[in-house]
DNA sequence: GTCTATACCGAGATAGAC
DNA sequence: GTCTATCTCGGTATAGAC
């Protein structure tokens, strides 16, 4: 039994321990759950099968317990693996020392950046999320939520400190509304597709910052 | 049996016909469906069970099939509810015949303003859509989707040759985002909580329109 | 590391009495 | 309209041979 359980860390998320211990080993069991991680963004999480999941790597559902001792561990490490290297890039953009609207442009950048790398497991987080977090082995994943607010909405309110930004809107809400455009956007996005990650990133820094109607403010009401 | 069975229409979904059969099993059934729609919200459609629902009703899971022929039927009738009311409003606002700006205000009222009496389907939509989708009595689905994008995206792009919106955003993608800004919600939003959904709504459509940053345009791209 | 075989359980659904 | 009883299926997971 290779398996790797869940255990508490001084980062956000717990998972990846152990990711040191390389070789092919380690190599086997990253495809299988990125192999997994697609079915589950394909069909949602319960209505993947370990045989589906075993079948598709060419191998016996039992086969599939030599290396994962559930179904849940596999998701958890997709989940995990995202959550990971997202808040890292976050602390870097945090890290630049950058005024806030450029700091949160490129917090915006980053979000849209992961679309593409990390497809499966935010389509997973975005479908399965309110079933998952049930379950306790999950509270990691509010605990990561709750540390990307902070540094969302730190920003948010430093940029209206500095007059960079209009002070009457809410900036809890404000993150709110910009973090679920973004990662909602996985139901849509197709890599390939008319507009790359990149190009949505801008698109909507463009009307987030100064809005859809031409012209003069309507109300400037700050 | 009174179960009623899904079937095409000429209306954009295909549910609730019949609902004209009034009277206390009506009532009855309606109940059913309602207490239903909060427990596939709360625990997602697969892993609520007929028992659960039977349980909560007061009744056993085998009486159930006395007023559904199955679990999809139920969960049918949730959604196609909350997608004719949805539509039906929407129709209404395009009818004013105000200006797009006007128009899309309303519209975007609107969405908020279901997010109160519609929000265990508007859960289940966002949760479970993915999963339900694949079968093929679902599929007016995709059809009620399409219908409301077409609303969304004309108004966009009379606003744009109106002059009211600049024209260096993409109308359906902008739509998109809006779309999924007001649905998305429902994950956070509590009735009763520090906003109501017409604060929200007055909230997104400042932010829409005019954007977040103070003072003069940095890319009046237009 | 994978296979065969199977235990075990809980799900959706049905039949017929009341 | 509800209950009792039960069928059937397919899911996760396990044990031990290879």
């Amino acid at each position: 039994m290779t398996t790797r359980k869940s255990s508490g860390s001084t980062t956000a998320t717990p998972a990846k321990r152990q990711r040191a211990t390389s070789g092919s080993a380690s190599e086997r069991r990253d495809h299988l759950v990125k192999l997994a991680a697609e079915i589950f963004a394909r069909k949602g999480f319960q209505a993947t099968t370990v045989r589906e999941i075993a079948t598709e790597a060419g191998i016996l559902s039992g086969s599939l317990y030599h290396h994962f001792d559930s179904k849940e561990t596999i998701v958890d490490e997709v989940l995990s693996t995202f959550l990971d290297d997202l808040i890292a890039r976050y602390r870097a953009a945090l890290e630049s020392g950058s005024d806030p609207r450029t700091v949160l442009s490129e917090m915006v950048r980053i979000g849209f950046g992961t679309l593409e790398p990390h497809r499966a497991a935010i389509t997973v987080m975005q479908n399965d999320w309110n079933y998952l977090r049930q379950f306790e082995r999950f509270n990691y994943l509010v605990k990561a939520e709750d540390e990307v607010e902070q540094m969302w909405v730190t920003q948010i309110k430093a940029g209206q400190a500095a007059g960079q930004f209009r002070t009457d809107v809410d900036p809890k809400l404000t993150y709110r509304m910009i973090r679920d455009t973004i990662w909602v956007a996985v139901r849509w996005f197709r890599p390939g597709g008319r507009l790359n990650p990149a190009g949505l990133a801008e698109h909507y820094i463009t009307v987030l910052f100064d809005g859809l109607a031409t012209g003069e403010r309507t109300s400037q009401r700050a």
